[in-house]
Parts: C-alpha cells; sequence; structure tokens
DNA sequence: GATGATATAGTCGATGTGACTCTATATTGG
DNA sequence: CCAATATAGAGTCACATCGACTATATCATC
C-alpha cells in the first residue's frame, strides 16, 4: 500500500469464497456441489462464488451458504462460519486470474440438499469419498485445510457443540468427536473432560431416550464458553 | 464457482498483501513503514504492496518483504513467513475495493531499517507504541490479528527459534518468549520444557560469555521439530 | 424377569507442570 | 586477590490432569 496510486492501474482480480460445510452423521461429510459448466463440468466442487462489489468476503460467504443450500437464515444461527484461508495460485482457475478466500462452516445436522432445493445439485459427501474422488480446481487442498481446521480446531475450542446441535446427549458429542477425529474415546474419560471443564455444556432437566436400550441420557445444550484450556487430548499422534 | 462464466464479467478487485514483521529485541517489535501518499499521508503503516498478476500472495508478500526491507534474499532464510487472514470490508481503503492478503514474519535481528535503505522509511517501532498510535488502513485489526497469531504459535510451535536467531542461549531463546508474552518465565521449568522436547533445540559444543557476568551459557541451534505437544504453558490466562 | 446396552461414578498409576532450592561458574568492584 | 553479584544448570516436592480400567444404576427389548 505504499507508493503513488493512479486509478485503475492495478491488476483486476476476480474474487471469490469458497465454502467448506462440515457435518457429522455416521462419519464426516462435506457438502459439495456438481458443476455444470466448463471447466471441470460433472466434477464436484465445493460451494461458493464471486464476492459482490459491495460486500465482504464473509458476507459472501454466508450469502452464497443461504443460496447454495436453499437453507433459510433462521436455520443459519448455530452454524459456525470461519474464515478459513487464501488461495491464490496464478494458475488455479484456467479461465482467468482468481483469487479464492476459503471458509469453513460446521453445521449441525444435514436436511437441506436432500430435500431437493431448485439451486444447485448439491449433496452430502463422505469425506473419504471426497478425498478419493478429484474435485475441480484446487478445491481438494482447500478441503484438506479445511478438515485439518476443525480437526484442531475441537481440540482448544467448544466448536463441537456447532456440529452437536442446538440439544444433544454426551454420546453424541462424542461422536461428533469421533467421526472428526476418526479414533474412539474413552467415554469415562470424555464425560469427565466435558463436565469438569465451565461453560463447555449446560444441562437440561430433560433425558432422553436411545434407540438400542440403555438408561435415557441426559440432554445439554451448548454453554458459553469458547476455550478449552486445557485443550481435549487427541489420541495417536 | 458455480454458474456461467463470461468474460469480464466478474468485479474487479485491487488484491494487496500486507506484513506484519515481527522482531524481539527488548521488547516486541514490528516493521511500519511512514506512509508518503494519500491518503494517510504521514501516518505508520504495515509493509505491503499490490499483488502481480503472475505471481501468488505468498509470492508477492515474500518480494515486498525484500523490497521494503533492503534486505538480501540470503538474510531471508531463517525468516519465517506464514498466511496470516484475508481483510476485504468494502471501505477498508477509501480509494477503491481493495482485498489485502495479510502475512506474518517472523525475524531473528533486526539490522536492516537502521542501515538506512533508500527503498522506504521502515522503521522497528515497539509493539505498544504501535498499537497506541493511529495506523492506516485497517492496520492495526491487521497487527493485532498478527501479534496474536506469533503468542499463541509459540505455544504449540517451535516457531520461537525463528525469532532467537540462528544460534542462541536458551536465556534469550526465554527472552524471546517473555517479549512476546508480556510475561515472566520460571527459568528453571523453562529450561525443562525446552530440553525435554525432542526436535526443539541443539546443543553445540559452544559456548558464550554474557554481559553482566554469570556462568556461560550453551549455545543451541534450532532443532527440526515443528509441533510443542505437549504445549508451552503461557501462564494467567 | 433375564439380557443387553447405555449412562454415570469411581480408582489407580503415569506424566507434566508450578514453585522452589541448591550448586557451579563466570564477571565486576574493591 | 577476595568478596559480591549474576547467570547457568540440576534437582525436589506437591498438585492437577490424563489414560486405562472397574463397578453400579437405569432403561428397552425379548
Amino acid at each position: 500500500m505504499t507508493g503513488t496510486y493512479e486509478p485503475r492501474s492495478f491488476p483486476p482480480f476476480a474474487v471469490t469464497v469458497d465454502i467448506v460445510v462440515l457435518t457429522v452423521d455416521d462419519n464426516l461429510s462435506v457438502l459439495l456441489i456438481e458443476r455444470g459448466a466448463e471447466p471441470f463440468a460433472g466434477s464436484l466442487a465445493l460451494p461458493g462464488g464471486f464476492v459482490l462489489p459491495d460486500e465482504s468476503a464473509h458476507a459472501a460467504a454466508r450469502r452464497e451458504l443461504l443460496e447454495e443450500t436453499g437453507v433459510a437464515e433462521a436455520d443459519l444461527t448455530g452454524v459456525h462460519l470461519e474464515q478459513l484461508a487464501t488461495f491464490s495460485e496464478p494458475d488455479r482457475d484456467p479461465r482467468m486470474r482468481v483469487v479464492s478466500v476459503a471458509y469453513l462452516a460446521l453445521s449441525p445436522a444435514k436436511p437441506y440438499p436432500t430435500a431437493g432445493t431448485d439451486a444447485t445439485a448439491a449433496q452430502w459427501v463422505p469425506l473419504d469419498v471426497a478425498l478419493s474422488g478429484s474435485l475441480a480446481f484446487d478445491h481438494a487442498e482447500i478441503l484438506a485445510a479445511g478438515v485439518e481446521r476443525a480437526r484442531s480446531k475441537l481440540e482448544y475450542t467448544t466448536l463441537a457443540t456447532s456440529l452437536a446441535g442446538p440439544e444433544f446427549t454426551l454420546g453424541e458429542l462424542q461422536h461428533v468427536y469421533e467421526a472428526t477425529w476418526g479414533c474412539g474415546l474413552e467415554r469415562a474419560n470424555f464425560r469427565r473432560k466435558v463436565l469438569a471443564t465451565p461453560g463447555f455444556v449446560i444441562k437440561t432437566r430433560r433425558r432422553r431416550v436411545g434407540d438400542a436400550g440403555g438408561a435415557p441420557a441426559s440432554v445439554y445444550r451448548p454453554g458459553a464458553g469458547q476455550l478449552l484450556d486445557p485443550p481435549m487430548m487427541r489420541p495417536n499422534r
């Protein structure tokens, strides 16, 4: 930002956002769309689009999330959205010079794409499938960065509650960790850690019966705490 | 990146890089330049500049670091450079729409600006001075993000060695932590932690006498390790 | 009512940290 | 040359947390 400024003397770039939307069902899944146009027609890609002249990248990411997933704005409360990184290799888009600001979104449930919105052919893809196939552009790299960010953030923040939803049992919260990290956790130790951390979860008076018998688990809500200090330990590294 | 593509139908943006260059002497300092042109003429600002049509943002940051600081390319080895975040508020530059990719650089020594290069009026500014004054654009926000990144990265990585230089004593390494975190650490516990972490530092055969007497300290080099697991504990949070 | 599955509670050893003490080795000042 | 001072380096002990494990309570289903 030094030196003299002459109007329109700068190199023009297209600026886009690409969003890594993750959710947990049986495993960790990512929201992908099927591209209709060249290049990479027919390939799977991350949802995203151009940043408009009068909006920030964050606003663009939020808008695209609403448009591409067809989810109502009210449902976006509870979806965590944070900036991931910016990808700017000169040849990352064969058409022109595009700088993309990548975002990471953590969504609790995954209703929208199956509802069949008219917007796009959005679909939830299990993470291992998405990473084994070949995504469009450098989206495989972006996706890997998003997954790594999510995995590490579960260690030292309470973000797992964003993936578990507005109400959850401790078993469901543990499943979020296990699906994201891809490893098993000791149930008793997980309980102890979560309940001993102030502001992680809030116990409600209700309980919920499981699918396969067993004692009914207490229902919890997300707490006000943001940081886990000390962090949740992640095995086998 | 969905929908049809029409050439030149996208909103054009200027893309710049801004670099938070930190170093440690007595305290934590940041490299700032004095702006010569409007807007914010006379104000202090982060070094940076436009991304050129054929380079990535990372390459642009590296190039600007060489140009603005006047440091030789050989001296850039040992300077840690990583992407920080992207700032894209529509009104962040009053002239036009500029999206800036911010970078964080950690430099061991701080010789260059005092050498009086012809490039720019670059100068090292103590962090508290830089944050109390009013920087140009949204650079105060970018600087705060860079400092916070550096502080947290010292916790769980071996990056402190990048600030300590190619050779250092454990006392100097501890000073890097104390200047960055702004708090004192127990010398004996710091020693124990650093030496017990494989790949953090490598002991050389040489020793170095201090300025104010005392036993000569062993000289260390940076090790090959990148992560600190478990992390270095940071007091009073 | 027995069985299986889950929630909840507790124990024990290992590890790492915070706070502290002690000794060795150098420079500086008389 | 000797004392004072400042630093490097090594060790001790209490405490907190974690991993692994065991035990008990509570529910649904057969």
